[in-house]
DNA sequence: TATGAATGAGGATTCATTCAT
DNA sequence: AATGAATGAATCCTCATTCAT
């Protein structure tokens, strides 16, 4: 239904505005030009459509930088290719309007249920960024021969922490050369 | 006087291992032996008692981080002191009772104006860092030419990233190393 | 729209009978057969709930008593229809279930913020009093020449003072026609 | 014992301000430079301690407007012995740290109980009155052939009205006057 | 006598949730 | 599908009261 994709996208538009605990079903409801008991219809519950909102933000997030990704070809290095991907996953926090925006707002303040669920949803991206790290890795791209894993937090750890006080943060580009360069991965 | 820092103790040890949502002031009241409506003998209000957690561990962190970077002596290359530095930050994050672990939980979750009393805290705290990054800088430790406060921007959400899921987490040093090495600090 | 009303009249009721200070929210919604976070659909705070009844009562007395007047036709004199606003004034208190006996026995217990907004709201009945009042002196009704404006407070203090203890009261009419005649009005 | 007088001089004090309900124990010890736990040991609860300022009240009331009434020797006609009370009364509510003051503010707020208490307290107050009204009465003072006790309750009406918003009110010697002249009494 | 400290019983308010229409 | 309306549980907070010291 488009009302549930209407409802999901106001939810992201308020989350990543005003993160996870001054938002109320109503605040939702009006962004998306409801009232509250209405969104009963489309979810059974707060915590399953704060879910989805989750998971459609590690979804979108996924292929957008998986996008990215794939742009650069078959013969591209591990190094440009984990650098597309820096590049993306910070300009996809760039926008206030957007689910990983949204995401990266509430997924440290909803409840331990709704955390784990998503952790279990991100599994995949976070493969996919291990993926990309470790390949970095043969390649020497990375000096520390720590575990991809450790490596693929920290590095989302920096990543995400471009986000906050936008505000005063360098624009979006720089951002994720800034980055890129700190890990010794810039070209 | 020692039972409000009794409260303290209590509210950062409640807010570290279940966020600020999640916590009630009952729920401190209770970890704290006491009922809820005995909080107010000692905090006017809810948001007070929030504020002085917030302050309690940006001061003890910043202290925490000095000590280990003077105990480097005058001679020690800022490389070394921001190495330093990160070991400290990093090991005050990785006790759950810590208040260093609590303001990282509960920052992001509490009202804009706590948030903003808490930045001017942390102010000193940020300074402190700015010119750590700025020396190594000027030493040639990083590569980046950057703005010093990005990169500490960038270093603390590195650094802060060790402290989610402490359980599959790498052991405190391991982490610290691990964040050194990623920006091209480690010895 | 008239639950609103409901929950107005119930809570005049229960403010006529046990005053403000002994009545709580829950006592009210009670009286309209709710539960007390339902008033908060209707009404957006216990304040604005007050201010109503204060509202109301104001207005409802205002009608009464011009009604009365009016009913004596043009050609009356000024001394005849004070005392028909006295009666009418004595006679809308003596109802326990009415507006104007809540707002006479809440009015000096409510918040200061209320207590203005309700002056205002009553500005116009004393105003209506004021020339009533005036009127009876130039026609000489009244031996004294004070302001118009402290004769009619002095008049409400009296009039009001007939309330008090209803259950040893004089009846309605008599009490109307007590003051009337202590004021030297009466036929 | 003279804290015991303390604490009520600065109850009478607080309730004449501010009112019933804006007052807590904490409120009343603070003006009598005490902290709230120690009001216990002179007054077995709060109630007790308001019950003994509305009896002071009384009891001062009765003596100033006797006094003022003896003061006419026994010569004196009716009228200028009501009009004496009439002066000693109003003048007793006109400063606002009087007993009396407090008495008026607070009597319509408080629990049923502790207003049953007071009327019985006030019985001798009233009857004074009552008589002062019936000597009035047989002397010709008063028009209305009514019960004294009714003329007494609207008389008192009158003269408390004055205290009212005593900002915009009439300076103290000209209310009495005004009362008096009202009730047909004035010289 | 007085105080610091604690308590528990309420009270206003918010909000996810339900349901008849 | 959507809404108005109602609910009850939870939350912050106030305050009279108690009591050890």
């Amino acid at each position: 239904m488009q009302t549930r994709q209407k409802i999901l996208d106001a939810a992201a538009r308020v989350f990543a505005a005003r993160g996870f605990n001054s938002t109320s079903l109503n605040d939702i409801a009006t962004a998306a030009s409801m009232k509250s008991g209405s969104l009963y219809f489309h979810f059974e519950s707060k915590d399953v459509l704060i879910s989805e909102v989750l998971r459609e933000g590690v979804v979108r997030s996924l292929s957008i930088v998986k996008e990215a990704v794939d742009a650069l070809g078959d013969r591209s290095s591990a190094r440009a290719r984990i650098c597309a991907a820096i590049a993306a996953h910070v300009g996809a926090l760039s926008s206030l309007a957007s689910y990983a925006a949204a995401v990266l707002r509430i997924v440290e303040e909803v409840s331990p249920e709704l955390r784990a669920s998503f952790r279990s949803n991100n599994r995949q991206y976070a493969e996919y960024w291990n993926d990309l790290v470790a390949r970095a890795q043969q390649e020497g791209a990375f000096v520390s021969p720590a575990d991809p894993r450790h490596i693929r937090r920290v590095l989302f750890g920096a990543m995400n922490a471009t986000m906050v006080n936008q505000g005063q943060a360098a624009a979006e580009d720089e951002s994720a050369r800034l980055v890129a360069r700190l890990f010794g991965l810039a070209d």
